[in-house]
DNA sequence: CCGGTAAATGCAACTATGTTGCATTTACCG
DNA sequence: CGGTAAATGCAACATAGTTGCATTTACCGG
């Protein structure tokens, strides 16, 4: 998702201290092209250097506190985690199959969205809209068509 | 959610057996005005006739595959069922309150969403697009308020 | 540089959510 | 009415996430 970012400023543009765990963690989401799970992040961070599973829940809880990472859901399955909206990275929607469970981002242009009438009538604060479009993904719909 | 839905008839419709406990998570489902985890679910159905956690699970999948409940996500915390959209109910976003977990049904019109620039180019097969509107709602916001 | 303090991490145990295999019961159909 | 398939129950397991408390690490004022 990032290769712009320099991972050690957004962390103390915040006010965290840019730890080696955060770092790797905040390397790995953003140099992966789709969301995360903790589990997936914890693998690949254990290849570098060894690190506990609630650190790898708890700094993903804290980045997204911050606003350096989101939460992407998955209909059940495990939360995913991606880099959050900044200058570089435009919010856009997700694509989920339901089929294999593959999650990938959509370009930022793929939907236009409408919220200015939510945005006058809404009683409480909007923070962030998710979008997540769901079906079947290339691979799995040659598949079906296959074998119907 | 609804009361001008026969039950008996949807579950037929779609080529289900309408057993009793089908009937009950549907009506328990359609009844209340915000989707409901299975656990919320469970503890209700139970309230009536005994059932096994099991079975909720095994009926809610069940449903959801012939299209009858919708899957709601939210953030990491359970899954959430609503009724899926139909004649009596169109599809609508939900509005999540990450301070206290709230999850509310918008109305259908709160947002405009333009998805035929994807449609012509996503390689794979489209069924649903699911959107959450994150945020504070009423109650939490004018807590943080107080408190500032 | 040193000691005190707070933040960060680790570890174990626990909770919540969801799934699987297999036995038993129920309901339908000829 | 008996056979068969569907539906349900039960126990055990799997995955995801959380909590309390101990230990380590990093910073800060002297």
């Amino acid at each position: 998702m990032c290769k712009q970012c320099n991972y050690t400023q957004l962390l103390k543009s915040t006010g965290l201290e840019a730890t080696a765990n955060r770092l790797l963690i905040m390397e790995v989401i953003g140099s992966n092209n789709t969301p995360l799970t903790a589990a997936e992040v914890l693998r690949t961070v254990e290849r570098t250097q060894p690190i506990n599973r609630v650190t790898v829940y708890r700094i993903l809880d804290l980045l997204v506190e911050h606003h350096l990472l989101e939460r992407i859901s998955a209909s059940g399955r495990a939360t995913h985690f991606g880099m959050a909206p900044n200058k570089h990275h435009p919010s856009h929607p997700h694509f989920y199959c339901v089929s294999c469970g593959l999650i990938n981002c959509l370009s930022p242009e793929s939907l236009t969205i409408g919220s200015e009438n939510l945005q006058k009538t809404f009683p409480g604060r909007i923070q962030r809209i998710e979008i997540r479009v769901e079906g079947l993904c290339n691979t799995c719909l040659k598949q079906e068509l296959a074998y119907s």
